[in-house]
DNA sequence: CAGTGGTCTAGACCACTGG
DNA sequence: CAGTGGTCTAGACCACTGC
């Protein structure tokens, strides 16, 4: 019996037929997939389920043996579709209590996202930011952002400006970009008081979890805003870090481009 | 029979007691480890072989039968085992062919620790780079380069300086530290005359592989003399690149610091 | 104690590679 | 064709959590 259908015992999601649909590769080229694994059909149930909102940020997902059930696959099925999952941080495994839905707020780690630590190595010694909303008004994409962001030319987008202080020393200055619908709503005050990550927020107020992001970093000179809000001088070079995060299915939802001062903090990268 | 020492059938290694050695975990403090699944001891065996330059770099290991046969234990776990080294890029699982100790050589990619790429996306538009070795010279390690390299003070290191060139436009100084006693031998000529990556020689002439890397990440004005061999001001800003790089066990085996010139590259990173 | 994820096994079969 | 890694199953047992 290799790889046959999945009778999907629930919602209306179409059987997948084995020898059809994109298994997510990045072959590309010529070459047709033509065979999807078991475990990568469920890996795209599961994510269905997470996408539609099924599955709350933070909270559990199904046991294994009842996602075995569901699916109608052995348990080591779900659990290699589960442990891609994990891998991808869009799942925590937690032995003895079970699978949960990946989430921004609650990471001890706050701030997933920003890989800027201070010079000492302790990222705690700090405390938390300091966040100051300079700016959060309605405008409309420009080709560029449209580009970016996937929309149209001119379609009206939320543009956000802060600044995050370490130790009350202006570190980071952020232009960020949002698609208006989804953040329908989005103000300075709501900005303004939420107290956590603005990742969590997003989450939590709009259903919009940001799963993935593309980083490019350059050296900058701030303009003479910049430099004012950032308290350098206009000759201070600059990390500028354009940001592009995505939700599921790789749907960009947010643009944001971040000016780091590097005196004190350095941006942390790990190869392998 | 959970987690029984395993009767390593081969070389000298001493049989890993279950309830003792560290899993090589990050967990720090207090908690002792006090359980080390079969499959993690049989990571630590495969890890003791590509060391001990029983595998050499880019040929192949032995099949998963084989190795279950000798670790007397079931192909899955040596799977396992075998799952983490690949995503870990220490190993490289080819379909229908065996599984390879990854290498700095042949990586179609080259540069594999390289995230600067042209702004017109296409990383092969540019052909290959442009090297030119500036210098190359024994000295001993100051105390910041000693620290980082896990050496005495003083101790001799060799320090070489170069230039990558991108479509002759001078993109990259670099400068490298290296113990002086793994790489005795290198001099500018060997540097000069090797057609491929500098970790593909450092793999084939020195049998050091580089494994993991970190890099901390700032931006920085440069000196008169950094500014000459990049052919620009000393007010333009540049991404200043400092690396770490590992082999086995953590192992430092040089320092580099990087100036990238990010006019027309840019520094790519994807967050999870 | 029951329920969860984590480990380990044994065996069958599939997909891919190369001679 | 034989040999390799890749998938899938079924079942047993272990480690961890919380009641």
């Amino acid at each position: 019996m290799p790889t046959e259908p999945i009778s999907t015992s629930s919602l209306t999601s179409k059987p997948l037929a084995s020898e059809s649909e994109s298994p997510i590769e990045m072959t590309a080229v010529i070459a047709t997939p033509s065979f999807s694994p078991l475990y990568q059909q469920i890996k795209v149930l599961l994510l269905q389920s997470l996408q539609s909102g099924e599955w709350k940020s933070g909270a559990a997902i199904p046991s294994e043996q009842d996602l075995a059930l569901r699916y109608k696959v052995s348990q080591g099925t779900v659990r290699k579709a589960i442990d891609e999952l994990a891998t991808e941080n869009l799942l925590v495994r937690r032995q003895g209590k079970g699978t949960f839905v990946a989430t921004h707020a609650e990471h001890h780690v706050q701030y997933r996202f920003l890989k800027l630590f201070p010079d000492n190595g302790d990222p705690n010694s700090e405390g938390p930011a300091q966040r100051r909303i300079i700016d959060c008004k309605r405008s409309r994409a420009s080709a560029d952002i449209a580009k970016k962001l996937d929309l149209r030319s001119a379609e009206p987008v939320l543009q956000v400006r802060r600044v995050l202080s370490f130790a009350s020393k202006p570190t980071i200055l952020e232009d960020l970009w949002l698609p208006a619908a989804p953040f329908k709503g989005l103000t300075a005050e709501r900005l303004g008081n939420y107290d956590g990550p603005m990742y969590a927020l997003f989450e939590t107020e709009f259903g919009v979890r940001m799963v993935r992001a593309e980083e490019k970093i350059r050296a900058v000179l701030p303009d003479s805003e910049q430099a004012l809000l950032l308290g350098v001088s206009s000759t201070t070079p600059l990390l500028s870090v354009e940001r592009i995060a995505y939700t599921y299915n790789d749907v960009p939802m947010e643009m944001r481009r971040g000016l780091y001062l590097t005196d004190t903090h350095y941006y942390r990268n790990e190869l392998h």
